[in-house]
DNA sequence: TAGTAACCCATTGACGCCCAAATATGCCCA
DNA sequence: TGGGCATATTTGGGCGTCAATGGGTTACTA
């Protein structure tokens, strides 16, 4: 389609220093006969890294409920939301709203061996991909778009955020990041 | 009743390095001419996984009191339900309401050499199943339905969250699993 | 003896794994 | 600073293995 290798904009994955990696920048990749994508590298070892002793290889996606484009992380995190659903009422409406959204529509992808996944055809549908992908870090998570729709996206949340004059609200600067506290 | 584990799951099954599995995704299955369905391999080990000394191979399904469908488990996840109901106030009619509503209509459904296991007609009947059945984890559980009708509810739920612009309240974010920390 | 239930086998097809080719990216040297 | 080389990723395919299905058969029950 457009053009053929934009990838590569901008670093993927930056260690801060401790031991969870920043997953940032743009990628793209194709999708191949077989429906295989290649999950860019660093932001493979990205999620790896942060949980080696998982046994299982691998990530998880499921459709964001605001954009059309997915939503994909680690097991920990998933795993992290699946006990922040438990901790709702068992059987409350909200629960069921929130696992039917989440957990229902997640889909664990393996890696192969060459570290690609296969986008089940209720996701591709869902962020209306085919035949290009675009990976989109998001800090310990990161979108997979279809690289055009991602650019509108992208164009319009550009504007806005001039238009309004948006600026970000900031924490202490030495604050360590969210999970590293609290532990013994 | 509170929630008991930690464990999650995804589109079928993944162990969290330690002890409880996580249910997540779907899984679509034909039920055949002698009324056999085959449970989702990921579900089947994720179940399996979590009580390797269990004596039961199979899972217990009862009919779920809020949707046409069926709430499927472990029979460590049953004994759990079975203590909780001990623990209302014995003769009351809440406790007599759940009793009735899950035990006394729960099934005990053993795998077959191959996994699959026959649904009673009860159960089909309240889940308004034939010929299809859907598989959705749920955590450490998974729930059956008739492909069709939860393809409605699910569109309802993911069309509430949106519309409500729904979060997820989240425990603090500890990358240990629930039960393993703070207990000695 | 009819009907049901549990087990064993065979078939089909999707998925995971291995190997090889084609491209990028980074580094070194002129 | 530009070219060229060595290495690391991304792509393509072929193939074997395993999970999902369909039936046939035997063991029990009623």
């Amino acid at each position: 389609m457009a053009n053929r290798r934009s990838k590569t904009d901008a670093g993927s994955e930056v260690s801060l220093g401790s031991e969870m990696p920043l997953l940032v920048g743009k990628h793209v990749n194709k999708i191949d006969r077989k429906g295989r994508v290649s999950v860019p590298k660093p932001f493979r070892d990205g999620l790896l890294e942060a949980e080696p002793r998982s046994s299982f290889a691998g990530v998880y996606a499921f459709p964001s409920f605001k954009f059309p484009a997915l939503e994909v992380c680690d097991e920990s995190y998933m795993a992290w939301m699946a006990e922040s659903v438990d901790d709702m009422d068992l059987f409350s409406d909200e629960q069921d709203d929130m696992s039917s959204v989440i957990l229902e529509n997640a889909h664990p992808l393996p890696f192969d061996p060459e570290g690609r996944v296969v986008l089940p055809a209720e996701l591709l549908e869902h962020a209306g991909i085919s035949g290009e992908v675009m990976f989109v870090g998001s800090g310990e998570r990161f979108r997979v778009w279809d690289p055009e729709t991602y650019r509108e996206h992208s164009k319009k949340a550009f504007e806005r955020a001039r238009a309004s004059g948006a600026t970000l609200p900031r924490r202490p600067r030495d604050r360590r990041r969210r999970d590293e506290g609290s532990q013994p």
